[in-house]
DNA sequence: CGCGAGTCGTCTCCAGAGGAGACCATACCT
DNA sequence: AGGTATGGTCTCCTCTGGAGACGACTCGCG
């Protein structure tokens, strides 16, 4: 553990603020501002629950490494629950978001859908900027 | 430039998915999905308009590297506007959102605000999981 | 019965991204 | 003259992310 600049520990009379480096809420916007977490709420928000080899396929192109790691940061952070069923073999494992997971991944909705929608504008805005 | 799995270009005919890795749209999700850029998105949807070493100071802990880094990306995805006015010594460089940068700075609102709404349940959540 | 395939991971290796800090030209203030 | 500010770039160096191997187990197929 690096003796890095840490967040102080959550102070009920200062207001939480993103921009401020310090602020316990830029460690959970750290944890957020990930491709593959906004992938990853998107998809169970929408399938409801998965199971470990179902998530791989369905967030395309996410290595094993990563995958685990996501879902071991959002469970941790209380956003995702997993569910071993141990009498199986190989066991069954499931993913699945929680009620404070299926918050979140509905405020990034909103981020996926814009997207999806204005791709072509942001792709257009790119070809101008490099033939300048 | 690798040749790496690149994204194809933009069929009106199928539908974007930004779960699927080769779909253009993934490819703006990515630049999206960046602590920078969500903090600059915020920064100036609060302020307006704001130049290089206000910018600096606003997203606390940023490193000028980053910094030019990620406006360079926001402006080429049209989403903010950069002026210069080269009559000023040492010159006055602006930075502003565009129309599509208001757009997505509008979206993404919601993810910050939930963040330092939920700050303390996440790190309630993150100190449970460490305990066991 | 042996073989390949599927499940749920971990481990190692390597390239690339991100942070720290130096450097630079210019101009203003004292 | 020296310190400060502006808007960057450049060079390190570390840490993260992706590719791919390995593992233990079980099922279905021929």
């Amino acid at each position: 553990m690096a003796a890095e600049e840490q967040s102080a520990s959550i102070d009920p009379n200062r207001p939480m603020n993103i921009l401020d480096a310090l602020c316990p809420s830029r460690d959970v916007l750290v944890d957020l501002a990930d491709k593959w977490v906004l992938l990853m709420l998107a998809s169970l928000r929408e399938s409801g629950v998965q199971r470990y080899s179902e998530l791989q396929r369905s967030l395309g192109g996410i290595s094993r490494k990563m995958l685990s790691q996501t879902l071991r940061t959002l469970e941790r952070d209380g956003l995702v629950l997993r569910t071993v069923d141990v009498k199986m073999a190989p066991p069954l494992v499931l993913y699945e978001l929680t009620e404070l997971g299926r918050e979140i991944a509905e405020e990034t909705r909103a981020l996926c859908t814009w997207t999806e929608k204005r791709t072509a504008t942001v792709y257009e805005a790119r070809a101008a900027y490099d033939r300048r």
